[in-house]
DNA sequence: CATGAATGAGGCTTCATTCAT
DNA sequence: AATGAATGAAGCCTCATTCAT
């Protein structure tokens, strides 16, 4: 039992130097970018040794896919979780989608922008066949849930009759571009936190504009 | 006389041999990112010596700039020529914008990604401080440009009254998501050029969403 | 208790192999000087790999630096020593100066030509504008130095009145351009070391020459 | 005739664009070292293209030699002048010595540094095997001349009984060591031309440390 | 497991020199 | 003769990763 004990301390304890290791390194990657981010920074700012991070990552890409992964699952999860609900209507879903975002978003401020700007081919470039695939197929899965939101309110006739994963698409454009771009602004401007009523705005556009009249 | 035509000629194959590297730069660095091209590819794919870059750009980042800018500069022009005109309305102006927007696309396919995106501090990060000054002001002119012609709608009552800045923000991430976003998919879609579509799509729901009902 | 030790002779080993670079590095610079010695035959000659030079000094330039230092710090110790003996006159201080001198020579042979005649502002114009500043004042404490032997010579009327600061200055020339001339003539000669007496023969006309008749 | 004076003119033309380039070198040479000077920016210095310095040196290394051995047979010829008097003593021909030091001097101050100082493996490196062949036979004659005074000197019982080229050496050393020294001290020191005095300080040193007594 | 040091591979840039005009 | 442009060769430095302790 002592040794369950350990077994389960020696764990917890891995997981708290894996976490220690993924704070600085998100940190740093959307401070500086992943190829401007060393694993010597990464080291410094999590204060251990560089040789200690390829302890609990094979390569400096599987760390920033890691983040990267745990941010869209839990992106998946949220919008599963809306489609389940057999209670409620689409315009209800779609705040409720709203709201999923803006979790995300709480959840890891930072990973947000690459979460969906990593789209981009320079940003998958840095990863391994195997990644990518793995990346692309678990994106797909959310933006499909996220389809399935629209689709219903197209049933519904209360959604413009439109392609719903092109609606999706665009939703998820919105939002991503907005926090992309605030957060440029907030390093230019002293004035924080333009996010949110910018959000809110392109929330009332949105909403407003796919609405059948 | 003659020296005066030699001197001519000299400078049009100065200017094109910028072009040819220019060029090249362009698709590598879409293709690749700008860290992970290097002056050696740049040099291959424009068949020249990576040497001879430097004899017409200071630095890789220079290069990479001057690309920038001058679409940022097209773009600027472009938004204030339409405000110049005095005998159209906010709709058509919107109209032009839209058109601009998409002269834009055509002039440069490759740069219009990075030039909204690059608001993103990493992307700025690689520039030197006089180079992000410039881009940066260059920037604020050109987005300045789009929000007078959400002002022009809002005062003549066709537009919702929102802060025009936001307004113009909204819409050039709208833009600039769009074509990151669909850019990608054409990667792994064979089904080429989605962007047009999708890109009516987001115009059709971003104009619904602004006009006043 | 282990922990310390190995930390101890981690710190040994990291003492020793910086030392190991530096001789490479001085008999190199010496050899071929600055320019056309490349960090690639200081890595051969120190039989380890060019990157690893740079775990120990941050560039070429500071690897330089501290040879430089040192030796000028040696001997501004030596000749502070000799100003610090109160029971001896100013005859057998200038004695124990060329001693010094020669000592420093035997230090380290192949720095003393760089220690005087880095003077040249070629040879400073390699360092970064903070190490220059710490060389200069290095050197100018080490004159100053050798400038108060010759200041208590004149007070005592031994030496000619003479500015002293002139007196050190042409002191260190006159050795500096010595080692210079002779190491180079090695070069040709097969005879080695003439340094010695070409040396002795300058002390003495130099002796003979700041004397009060 | 024409065609001799147009060849005449010609050739005044050509000496004259190599003096323009010469004098272009020396400065920078002297300001930057032979290293950190670019063909470039002596072309820049000197008002024409970088392709032209080719058309009159067949390489860098040969117009810094051109330079050098310009200035090495001016001294040559000047000590050689004052060893054919045949009706001065020794401590006159001293004198006119230092004079000939001091034209060589104002001659041409920049060079007179490398002049001695390139004795020094470092900058003879530069050179290839003929040009450092002539330049140390050139060299070896010029000290030979020197020597010569203080033989002289010796036979007359005038001077101390020491190996004459020894006290060439010295001599020149003395000289060049100076010249360096104060040339840099320029560079920090806002009271120019310390120069002189400390020539003239050092000549007297000098003097009397090789008189009989 | 944690780490300080070592390193191979590769990138950016410079520059003396050549060449076509 | 003069030149603007082109380039091969070479140098400095960085960094992800490995290894011995």
């Amino acid at each position: 039992m002592s040794a369950n004990l350990t077994k389960k301390r020696r764990e917890r304890e891995r997981e708290r130097r894996q976490q220690q290791i993924g704070i600085a390194a998100r940190r740093l990657f959307l401070e500086k970018g992943f190829n401007k981010t060393t694993i010597d920074d990464i080291a410094q700012e999590a204060e251990i040794s560089p040789a200690t991070i390829y302890v609990h990552f094979k390569s400096k890409e599987e760390l920033y896919a890691s983040l990267y992964i745990r941010i869209l699952k839990y992106l998946f999860f949220r919008v599963e979780q809306i489609n389940e609900e057999r209670e409620i209507g689409p315009l209800e879903k779609f705040d409720l989608l709203k709201e999923a975002m803006h979790d995300v978003y709480k959840f890891d401020p930072y990973m947000i922008i690459n979460l969906l700007h990593l789209q981009s081919s320079q940003t998958l470039q840095i990863f391994s066949d195997d990644l990518k695939t793995e990346i692309i197929e678990l994106s797909h899965k959310a933006l499909t849930q996220i389809s399935i939101i629209f689709e219903d309110g197209i049933h519904a006739e209360i959604f413009i009759n439109k392609n719903p994963i092109a609606l999706a698409d665009a939703f998820c454009l919105l939002f991503s571009g907005i926090v992309l771009w605030m957060t440029n602004k907030n390093l230019f401007d002293t004035q924080k936190d333009h996010i949110k009523p910018t959000l809110y705005l392109a929330y009332e556009i949105f909403t407003q504009g796919i609405r059948k009249k």
